[in-house]
DNA sequence: TACAATTTTGTAATCAATACAATTTACAAC
DNA sequence: GTTGTAAATTGTATTGATTACAAAATTGTA
């Protein structure tokens, strides 16, 4: 399967946006749009060191921070206080799997949930999250009710 | 001010969940009910050290956790990593300041945010999330930026 | 009182994230 | 191509909330 964006236009898309396009950031922000897992920074840093054995991981903190400041990319809270990561930071859900940690893309219905309570407030991001156990994670915990 | 709950009505609440009353986890709780503020583990630590001297702050995870796997309060995930406790589970928002961290609460006017994307997921637990700068730091923000 | 179960405490360990100085790289000027 | 400066990258030390776990204290009961 060919990657959905090649390197120059990812490497476009960051000059766009006032952003030096290194090799890293390039790789980084092509990671993202390519591995639609919402990864934590380690998984990103352990993909991408294959590829460069040099590779710090303090240059994905700072690469993410740096992408995230500008809008490219999304941060996502986790129960273990974990963030990671997704690479399309158009409005939508996520839901996480509180046994096996996937993180999975759920649609909004709701152009805004909120109603009152937000008076005077300056809101720059909303967030919506579900908990709960995954399709393979609520078929191993029903097997292992069953056995108890 | 009187405390809107008394110490043996709390005391109940907590038996008619299966935890036993001991001192510590009724001031927990009632912390929670009359401190709407949201608070963190340290913060509930050091406001009941007055009244407990010797309390340890192991104290305060273990009957937060306890608290909140028998749904009697809710933990609210921030940019941080840090978790905060609300001693009220209703469904309802919370907005968080990124600068001063204060977290208030916002209602919610839909049923559900959700659509397509949760068949098969076992959801147990949603939650939304805004953040931003409330009223106090927005206009603090906004003086700083005339000066520079 | 004696005993077991539960609760509470105190300390060490964990681990993602940050701070920061050192090193390397990129790149323009000469 | 050499030099110089800014930016990018690296490596290490530190932070800080949370967890693990064993010791100590407390509770309830026989
Ligand atoms: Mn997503
Ligand atoms: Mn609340
Ligand atoms: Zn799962
Ligand atoms: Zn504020």
């Amino acid at each position: 399967m060919q990657p959905a964006i090649t390197t120059g236009e990812t490497g476009d898309r960051l000059r766009a946006k006032g952003i030096k396009p290194s090799v890293i950031r390039i790789k980084v922000l092509q990671y993202l749009l390519e591995n639609r897992v919402h990864p934590a920074v380690d998984t990103i840093y352990r993909a991408l060191l294959k590829e460069i054995p040099t590779l710090s991981k303090t240059s994905i903190y700072n690469t993410l921070k740096a992408l995230n400041s500008k809008g490219m990319i999304m941060e996502i809270m986790t129960p273990g206080g974990e963030i990671r990561y997704d690479g399309y930071p158009a409005r939508h859900a996520h839901f996480m799997c509180l046994k096996c940690g996937a993180i999975k893309d759920v649609s909004l219905s709701c152009a805004t949930c909120l109603t009152h309570g937000t008076e005077g407030l300056k809101v720059t991001e909303e967030a919506v999250y579900l908990k709960g156990y995954c399709k393979k994670c609520s078929e191993k915990l029903k097997i292992s009710n069953r056995k108890s």
